[in-house]
DNA sequence: GCACGGGATGAAAGCGCTTGCAAGTGGGGG
DNA sequence: CCCCCACTTGCAAGCGCTTTCATCCCGTGC
């Protein structure tokens, strides 16, 4: 014994009946009598027989599959999003295939092939920087999230980064900062382009000078930029970033600069990932709900693969005042 | 056209020979006439054939699939393990499925049934619960990392993480401190016992007070542990924690009792994940080296695919000295 | 009592690929 | 000039499953 695993046939025989049959009862596609049912159900049982997804898939041409394109395994925020989304997906019969796209188009257009290769019955899109051009027309629903994408079967789960921005940039001002820097970021889609348009709104609105510089959304990045800003312009009293990553970064240059957050220079971060809440002093940044997201894109994600058109709830993103900002004198 | 993706027949019926033609071109499984090989080749970049990976696996027994049961996708440790692990398969013909155990034996003993009925190849395990029980005779070989597995065909890569920490506490010792507490865990693994063992130890050795208490290698988990190491040891002086996320709860829990760091008290983490260079004050932690895990587990994962034995290199624990520890004066 | 309808079931084809086997081809040696 | 061998190539079976189609059986209505 422990011939392999047990084949359709296998059962089929021990239950005295057909693999057609067989195949009938475990999918429920056909009326079989109490009778047979219970027999195969009993043959199953004691062989410990479970289907092949390779076999069922040829044979359906299915491959309950579905892929996950995402920028960054070791991502804070992106790593998150994967473990609630793939939780959402464990109770139905798709599996995901999660693949990297190391923040690079070229390796995102390998991981696409070889995601089509696999026949992926859907695609998510987690902050990747692929483009209705690049995704072309692979006819499967697509789901995407920290980037617009347009096409049909293509939904976008969009919070409103631009407004969130807005907001945080204002929380800053409304508190007698003036001189406020943003990092903003090349890398990265639409998400953190808004973050920097919801800034410069505020900014103007306020007849605020934007200072901007750039990193690359990760804690070195951070760190050059922060001090780039201080370089540019050294009587920066805020900082506002377009990730906590940034964040992260930027305070660390502060920290070596002997410059105290919040007495000396303010800090908002975006996202509010795990780890925000555990700075010193904790970040205030602006949340997004990730494992709502995550969820919301399980759930989505098993609507489109049963055919239905997805309901995405809006999603808010909200500021969460923790110490990193301080009220300045006038 | 668009008619699905091109069948093996359809390269073959355009090349003007047989499918097994193809095949045999494809997989270099037979001389082919160099004629021939030509036309195939061409034929399948017009069409732009790729061979079905669902069928291949049926035709051939092989599924090309391996397992990686992680512990959490949203972990700062595993995550970029996970990572550099799946880069190191990309250029192979395997696919990886990861899905994470949730720190549950229930849960990883399902996610251990799903990979069996994938079929897959062989199984990486990333710091999760599962013991040589659990995983039956499952017949293909495994490959643990944070976790000490026997078995035929199993291989772990294991550091020696107790020595480590008998470095890490004497480390502490040998500038000066004598009240040192460990914030060690009853989850995780071997790994995480053996870190306590060599702090014991060197605190055995030193003729010092063991002081322990326990956490979920977690922020928060960290954060009460700190909470309870000073209700019982309010005259500690410094901390050494079973891993890095634990040291930034505890890290939290100093801050919000005004204690400082590393003038009040010293800190000492395990992992020296991403952000633990970017903390303030930076946290001396001892290094794990994360990317040569993932790359060493990947390489080990290839060879094993292939049949040979994988060796696995002695990769070192390091501490790294940043400045979360003071040394007390006499 | 007979024809008919409908539900349960099995036979068989086929999903896209690999591979053992046999057939066909051409060249060299006897 | 014929035979044999080595090489290339196609045929066909089969991987484990689903699904169409035909068959069979039973109950019902006239």
């Amino acid at each position: 014994m422990s011939e392999g695993r047990p084949t359709i046939s296998e059962v089929a025989r021990r239950a005295g009946v057909s693999p057609a049959t067989v195949s009938r009862v475990l999918n429920g596609t056909a009326r079989v009598s109490q009778e047979k049912v219970r027999a195969v159900l009993q043959a199953v049982e004691e062989l410990g027989y479970a289907p092949s997804p390779l076999a069922q898939g040829l044979a359906t041409g299915r491959s309950y599959a579905v892929g996950i394109l995402i920028s960054d395994f070791a991502s804070p925020f992106f790593g998150p999003i994967l473990e609630a989304l793939t939780l959402e997906l464990e109770a139905t019969p798709y599996r995901p295939i999660a693949v990297p796209g190391h923040w690079s188009l070229v390796r995102e257009l390998e991981a696409l092939e070889f995601l089509k290769v696999h026949r992926v019955e859907a695609l998510v899109l987690l902050g990747t920087a692929l483009d209705g051009e690049a995704l072309g027309n692979l006819g499967i629903p697509i789901l995407a999230f920290g980037q617009r994408i347009e096409g049909p079967k293509t939904w976008s789960l969009c919070l409103d980064n631009q407004k969130a921005a807005y907001q945080a940039t204002r929380y800053l001002i409304d508190r007698g900062h003036t001189r406020i820097v943003h990092i903003s970021s090349h890398r990265g889609g639409m998400d953190v382009r808004d973050r920097l348009l919801g800034y410069r709104k505020a900014m103007r609105e306020a007849g605020l000078e934007a200072r901007v510089v750039y990193g690359d959304l990760e804690e070195g990045g951070g760190y050059l930029a922060a001090e780039e800003a201080f370089r540019r312009y050294p009587d920066t009293t805020a900082i506002f970033t377009a990730n906590d990553q940034t964040a992260f970064g930027a305070r660390l240059y502060l920290y070596e600069q002997g410059l105290r957050v919040p007495e000396d220079v303010s800090l908002v971060g975006f996202d509010d990932v795990a780890l925000s809440a555990y700075q010193i002093p904790p970040l205030t940044t602006v949340r997004q709900p990730i494992r709502d997201i995550g969820v919301t894109l399980g759930r989505a994600l098993r609507a489109v693969l049963e055919g239905e058109v997805p309901t995405l709830p809006r999603l808010e993103l909200t500021l969460v005042e923790r110490a990193s900002v301080r009220e300045v004198g006038a």
